[in-house]
RNA sequence: GGGCGGUUAGCUCAGCGGUAGAGCAUCGGUCUUACAAACCGGGGGUCACUGGUUCGAUUCCAGUACCGCCCACCA
């Protein structure tokens, strides 16, 4: 027999299987039944595995490991993103430690060095997904970047754009002054800024009044090109129409009327920025406003913002304008204001919000079939709540999408112009522009939104636009798992894209994950410096140990602390699935050539019970997968195997299975737990793949691996209440005496007599049967079941389960401190049985509570009676 | 400004219309023929607060307090 080591050591067993499963090609869809998909929200390619990625990866490995056991084709897709702005920054940085500059190696050589760098370093996290026993498709790896995803990106924007829905535009963007390249409005969180809010003073042109405004951004007073009041608005209503001279720079603008402007809010007066505000821009539309571009791309103050601040940094300009204000006595009051200002989600610097030139997607139409999707059902979220919700509102008030980037890596916009600056939109590189002919033309310079290409993953990534087998094959795909931090920017337009060009969801159930935070309860960042490494979890306490606990905490889409605990009590749960197993095996003998076990029939109760156990785990094991309810499925499997299998039936076990004789009897009782035991294997095995593989093996088996084995089934037709009845009333009376024993301090070695007094013939029967087990748990020599309990001297008397106990110890029987136990004991039954009877007398509880319930009262308000009279019997033998 | 979530044992969290559970920690006892990463036994909670619905509320509803999250063009 191969060696069996005392503890369980995963890291060679981990090591293992993996390359013998994707070896054998058990990763790979096989078999005629109904395919399974799910594709991987795919890494960044800059990236390396965290707890985010190993809960999800857990789960959906979880999820493909027991559809592909349930007979499914699976697939599970991998593969990577080529994150744009992450990538790119990333190069440059490790560039500028060799002194180079993009722009200086210009766009050619720099593309190239990405890839270079992409070949060299990226796709740390894939490597890293070995580890963690992903089930994953290698040999259908796709990366973003990859020539048929890229086509599928050209497919997309030119259909798009010959429909008018992808235009090209001057509106207002969230640049960054950082990175120097427009973004979404989701790449531009807000996030709370104190600043202050100061009141100008404008004077209206030819006359002594004096309009004031209120802003949080003085610097763009420069570019203001009106000032703004309500319409109605009484204090204002005259001025509407009349000029202003613009302080500090002279520029002649005029006082218009908006809706828009809240009266109530500051001056009620609000100065109008066309180029750097959204909403001022709006104003600007409506009124026909000039455009005065006072800021650059690189946050620096224009020529047109006047000599005197331009080139000066925007933050610079605003300190220096307040000054220059104040001494013209135009500042009239300054006030302490917290307001909201959109930052880079990457980089962190402050939004400018900048009239630009862009490429922009008019997403609102794919919104709305993509809402009707979700709200007739075809994609549900799972928690439907508050996902739906959080999902409709979004789409309801959804934007236009800015998906031009001013960056060098990623898709380029297949937009080419010529000298007439006639736009070109081509699936091929063109010749010649499409208007005049032109042969002089130039590519935009811009990449498309990263995740643009994103959006059509779950298409992309199987061949479209060619209608290929896999596409027909796993499209839609079945689940997916991501994380409710990219809902919007991945899972949103994902269904826009996938109803536009496959005419249908992408994904039947969006399974939305909580955060993994650190034990203080709090994100983890490299900027805290707080990361929990996966891997190290992996090292310390094996990967099967860390994949259990993850998905043990994952309770709907509830953020979840890494507690030590947790794994460690998994790393221990697994050394008992380790040492169960090498039980069996000792008493089993070489496992090779033997047939996998069957259940033998028996009559003995702790058969009949742990089959009627093992079946429940697999019902509610099942049910839990299909429901997503991981933290459910791990604390059953680890309940059923520890407590119920372990604790009872192995050691109930013990005298037949550890005999060492050959009696058929012996041999049916090994060959019994054995299959409780491989097929609780089976059961385990999507959590805790490698532990359970390397178990399975050694134990006699059918097939090459448990991957492939099926996942067990559940049975009908089993006895069940009164095999759970008996069992229970066994393991009570047996705790019972143990629980005597250890109160009385009765060392282990030294057997007590045990007095049982049973009223009805069915428990003495049970007792009677199963006493051999009583004594050798209980550390009993010899029991006594009559109809009354004999007059003892010195005993300790009980009542379980209507059984009456009696434990005679000579000369450790403290009469007073029994009578205070018992008592005790009494007084918490009696109040039970008061509570109960005044709820029996409620006439409206017995008429209008369900009769199960009133049932149950009944019965144990009896049994309770039953036991204080026992109780107070027993008390006055002392 | 709008919306959402949380508050249960010392800690981290499940659960739920019928007087509460887990893991860890804690206390006592064990080398009992797989496992000391184990075994056996025990203690510990007025389920944030206030009302309401109900025969019955920790569970449903409303409000309060504290903590947290998301969305938003009041400058």
């Amino acid at each position: 027999m191969t060696e069996f080591p005392k503890a369980y050591e995963p890291q060679s067993i981990e090591q293992k299987w993996y390359p013998i499963w994707e070896t054998l090609g058990y990763f790979q869809p096989t078999g005629p039944n109904r395919p399974y998909t799910i594709v991987i929200p795919p890494p960044n390619v800059t990236g390396s595995l965290h707890m985010g990625h190993a809960l999800q990866h857990t789960l959906m490995d979880a999820l493909s490991r027991c559809r592909r056991m349930q007979g499914r084709r699976v697939l599970w897709l991998p593969g990577q993103d080529h994150a744009g702005i992450a990538t790119q920054v990333l190069v440059e940085r490790q560039m500028k430690a060799e002194g180079l500059k993009r722009v200086e190696l210009g766009r050619e050589e720099f593309e190239r060095r990405v890839w270079k760098w992409k070949e060299e370093s990226g796709g740390t996290i894939l490597r890293q997904m070995r580890r963690e026993g992903a089930s994953v498709d290698w040999t259908r790896e796709r990366f973003t970047l990859d020539p048929d995803l890229s086509r599928a990106v050209r497919e997309v924007f030119v259909r798009l754009h010959e429909e008018g829905l992808i235009y090209r535009g001057a509106y207002i963007v969230n640049w960054c002054p950082f990175d120097q390249t427009s973004l979404s409005d989701l790449e531009a969180p807000k996030r709370e800024v104190k600043g202050h809010l100061w009141h100008i003073a404008y004077p209206i042109k030819g006359s002594s009044e004096r309009i004031v405004v209120a802003t949080t951004r003085p610097e763009t007073m420069l570019g203001d090109t009106a000032v703004a009041v309500h319409p109605d608005d009484e204090r204002f209503k005259h001025l509407i129409g009349a000029t202003i001279a613009l302080p500090l720079i002279g520029r002649e603008i005029p006082v218009v009327g908006d809706e828009t402007v809240e009266r109530e809010f500051g001056t009620g007066a609000v100065k109008v920025t066309p180029a750097h505000d959204l909403s001022d821009f709006q104003i600007g539309q409506r009124h026909g406003l000039p455009h005065v571009v006072v800021i650059d791309q690189t946050g620096r103050m224009t020529v047109d913002a006047g000599e005197r601040y331009a080139g000066l940094d925007r933050f610079e300009a605003r300190e220096k304008i307040i000054e220059d204000l104040a001494a013209q006595g135009l500042l009239v009051k300054t006030e302490d204001y917290t307001h909201s200002v959109g930052h880079h989600d990457r980089c962190g610097t402050p939004i400018e919000p900048m009239i630009s030139l862009q490429w922009f997607m008019n997403v609102k139409p794919l919104a709305e079939v993509a809402l009707q999707a979700v709200r007739d059902g075809r994609t549900r979220f799972v928690p439907a709540v508050p996902w739906t919700r959080v999902y409709e509102d979004w789409m309801e008030n959804i934007q236009p999408w800015c998906v031009s980037r001013q960056l060098w890596w990623g898709h380029r916009i297949p937009a080419w112009y010529c000298d007439n600056e006639h736009v070109t939109v081509s699936r091929v590189d063109p010749a010649e522009c499409a208007s005049c002919g032109s042969k002089a033309l130039r590519q935009d310079e811009d990449v498309l939104d990263t995740w643009f290409s994103s959006a059509l993953w779950p298409f992309s990534t199987l061949g479209w636009p060619d209608n290929t087998e896999d596409l027909r094959q796993f499209y839609p795909t079945n689940d997916l798992v991501t994380g409710y931090e990219i809902i919007f920017f991945w899972v949103a337009r994902m269904m826009m894209m996938g109803l536009k060009f496959m005419n249908d969801v992408p994904f039947d159930t969006v399974l939305i994950t909580g955060i993994v935070r650190d034990a203080n309860g709090e994100k983890m960042s490299k900027m805290k410096g707080n990361i929990i490494d996966p891997l190290d979890q992996f090292d310390k306490f094996g990967t099967d140990a860390v994949r259990f606990a993850l998905a043990s905490m994952a309770v709907g889409s509830n953020d979840m602390t890494v507690q030590e605990s947790k794994m460690e009590s998994a790393r221990n749960f697994a050394n008992k699935i380790w040492n169960a197993t090498r039980f069996v095996c000792m008493n089993l003998g070489d496992p090779k050539g033997q047939p996998a076990a069957k259940w033998v029939p028996s009559d003995a109760l702790a058969d009949r019970w742990i089959r009627v156990k093992l079946n429940s785990a697999i019902e509610q094991v099942t049910r839990a997968f299909e429901e997503y309810r991981f933290h459910e499925a791990a604390q059953t499997l680890y309940h059923f195997f520890w407590d119920d299998f372990c604790d009872w039936y192995i050691e109930l076990s013990k005298p037949l299975v550890a005999s060492g004789e050959d009696s058929p009897e012996v041999r049916n009782a090994r060959e019994r737990i054995a299959y409780v035991l491989e097929t609780s294997l089976r059961l385990l095995h999507p959590l805790m793949p490698f532990i359970t593989e390397e178990l399975w093996q050694r134990l006699p088996h059918e097939g090459d691996s448990i991957m492939v084995a099926a996942f067990p089934i559940v049975e009908t037709g089993l006895d069940e209440a009164k095999s759970r009845e008996q069992m229970e009333t066994l393991i009570a009376l047996i705790t019972k005496v143990r629980n005597i024993r250890s109160e009385k301090n009765i060392p282990l070695q030294s057997r007590v007599k045990l007095h049982l007094a049973v009223s009805d013939k069915d428990t003495a029967a049970l007792v009677n049967e199963n006493s051999h087990h009583v004594k050798r748990l209980a550390r009993v020599e010899e029991i006594f079941i009559a109809d009354r309990l004999p007059a003892l001297e010195e005993a300790v008397r009980d009542v379980v389960g209507g059984i009456e106990v009696a434990v005679p110890l000579e000369g450790l029987i403290d009469p007073e401190k029994e009578r205070a136990r018992i008592t005790k004991e009494l007084v918490r039954k009696e109040g039970e049985a008061r509570g109960l009877a005044s709820k029996l007398d409620n006439l409206s509880f017995v008429e209008r509570a369900p009769r199960d319930v009133v049932d149950q009262a009944r019965n144990r308000h009896g049994e309770l009676i039953a036991e204080i009279e026992t109780l107070r019997s027993s008390l006055g033998k002392f």
